[in-house]
DNA sequence: CATGAATGAGAATTCATTCAT
DNA sequence: CATGAATGAATTCTCATTCAT
């Protein structure tokens, strides 16, 4: 127990320093050397958990990826009404991303640039479906917009990024008492008119 | 001039080959001596145009803001209503980012990771006013939400760099004549209700 | 006995180990971690055998040449003729080498590269002093060329290690029944005239 | 011209010093700096000139079969008899060797370890084809025995590279007017009886 | 202005060896 | 005896930048 958990360690030291430096610095001004350091382990560590450098920056992507989604449905209820569900995913989604805005700047970072492998990436997606059958329903049931889920997607989910990289800049906080005020206005993007 | 407009021609075509370069294969992943063949000049002509690689990047990034932002603003009169001078930015920008989509894919590249200073990014941003001013009036007119333009942004502008990156990856295109749609859905986002 | 059994199936596993990786890949291109998965023991544990890696392969060089001249030998008798003396150790010696093309090549390349010390590779000559005794003999008989050992050993057992090395590479075999066909041009080359 | 000269030097100089080091302490041994070192130039340079360290040892094979099968068939005339023309073979194959002691070493190493692949390897063979071509005459004309040429081979050129091993030990040292004599038992290893 | 060979610091990665268990 | 995670020095290779031409 003591050993695995110890091994669990490292390695979650690794991307905990990882996650860190690249999105504080980017992919280029993170060598290996000082994810090591700051993981407080030897440089040839990182190779006894991960490939090489992409692999570590792949699965640091993925467990982000898995991280948030495993909060974005927390107390989701699929049998509730189409409104209540989604306002229930998306304030998970904003409140995990003000309160995780490292992780948010990571994952931004990795989907604007090329850093991941569309196949990882991809992978990176797969625990969205629930939110995408809510939406298949809403737009099934006439309350969402007959569109794309992309559309939707850019609307309602995209947004959040935006507003995790200001506050990191200390412009503009989305403070809680304003995620009612703000779902409303991604509500009103895609609901049907 | 004949001689100015050949300096001139090689300073835009480093700047045109570090825009194909790093928009698709990353800041790293893109050495100076390619972004020199790709230029068709020679390495060291790099560094009589430019300080160093930052620099180079810099004036990219300025130099693509510049342009966007001209594009965003052509045909806008500041006299016609909010929503039609609004439309008629919104439109010029999408239109923009959709044709020219490797200097969307840069930009958002810079502006989700850590390429640029603030000082520059905040320099990028200057040519925007004209927005910023429209969006003032319309909330003291009360024909929009009475928010931040932070909030403004992240819901109208911020999507379309989406919009660009799953084009680029043959995901979803957002074909000319959805340009309406769409926007009514930026629209009702941000309108006062 | 059933313990110092175990003790010696470990070290002649990880002989056997590095006999096959350096033969086929050399001696860069054998890491230690590899040698003891082959051996299916730990990394660590080669060292509870040998003192480091040079020490593995000059025991592996040292028992390799053993086992040759302990085939080169067998059924020698020294009181026959200088000629049949020779031919049983010239033929046990191709015999021993074709069918152990891997042993082979293992001792062709420390005996043509840097990678043994000139005190192993002495020591590895030792057991060879029958044969010596017998060109010995011999030269004083007038049935050999009077000529040094080094061009009696080059022109009738240093070609034997081509041998190996073109059925390696199934270039070229030297079937069974040639051997006493090409016994006859080593003899050929070393007889008195 | 003293610009292609001086590139011609550097190139020249790397491999020189990478002939030097490998065929003293074997390819493993050889860091690249070192070469770089020997060859007074920086570590950055050697890429300027060869794609990798493989690629250098490939490349410094390649030159040394080239310059040793130019000397080999030096004042050869394939008019003149069997014995004759192989006879002017082999002696220039003789000298070439024990006056390049090092080269033959190197040759020595890497025709004998899994340092080149089988691809450079049979490169390097091209150069030989008047040998075999003359051999093959020999076997028409009955005047060598009718066996393969790896046999002819085996007998008569691989074991050169045995006394240039010793010369360099110096154990042995096939002196010049030894050729003859030394020719003799190659000729009589493989002339028909 | 322009070149591009050369540099050398720094990056990723490997690997012989150790040592706590 | 045996393990195998951990180390860190060493190695290969890259690349921004310089400078003699």
């Amino acid at each position: 127990m003591a050993e695995s958990e110890k091994i669990s360690d490292k390695r979650q030291a690794l991307l905990q320093a990882t996650l860190e430096l690249v999105s504080n610095h980017g992919f280029h001004n993170t060598p290996m050397a000082k994810i090591a350091k700051i993981a407080g382990v030897s440089a040839g560590t990182i190779y006894l958990y991960f490939d090489n450098k992409q692999d570590l920056i792949d699965s640091l992507y993925l467990e982000m990826k898995a991280s948030f989604t495993d909060a974005a449905f927390k107390d989701y209820n699929p049998d509730k009404s189409v409104k209540e569900g989604f306002a229930q995913i998306w304030k998970n989604m904003a409140a995990y991303k003000m309160n995780h805005v490292q992780e948010a700047l990571f994952l931004a970072q990795c989907d604007n640039a090329p850093m991941i492998s569309d196949k990882v990436r991809e992978k990176g997606l797969q625990h969205l479906q629930p939110l995408l059958n809510l939406w298949e329903r809403g737009r099934h049931e006439g309350i969402l917009r007959d569109v794309s889920p992309y559309l939707l997607y850019a609307y309602t989910i995209y947004p959040i990024s935006f507003f995790a990289a200001v506050k990191n800049r200390d412009e503009f906080d989305l403070s809680k008492d304003m995620y009612q005020h703000t779902f409303d206005m991604a509500w009103n993007a895609i609901k049907a008119i």
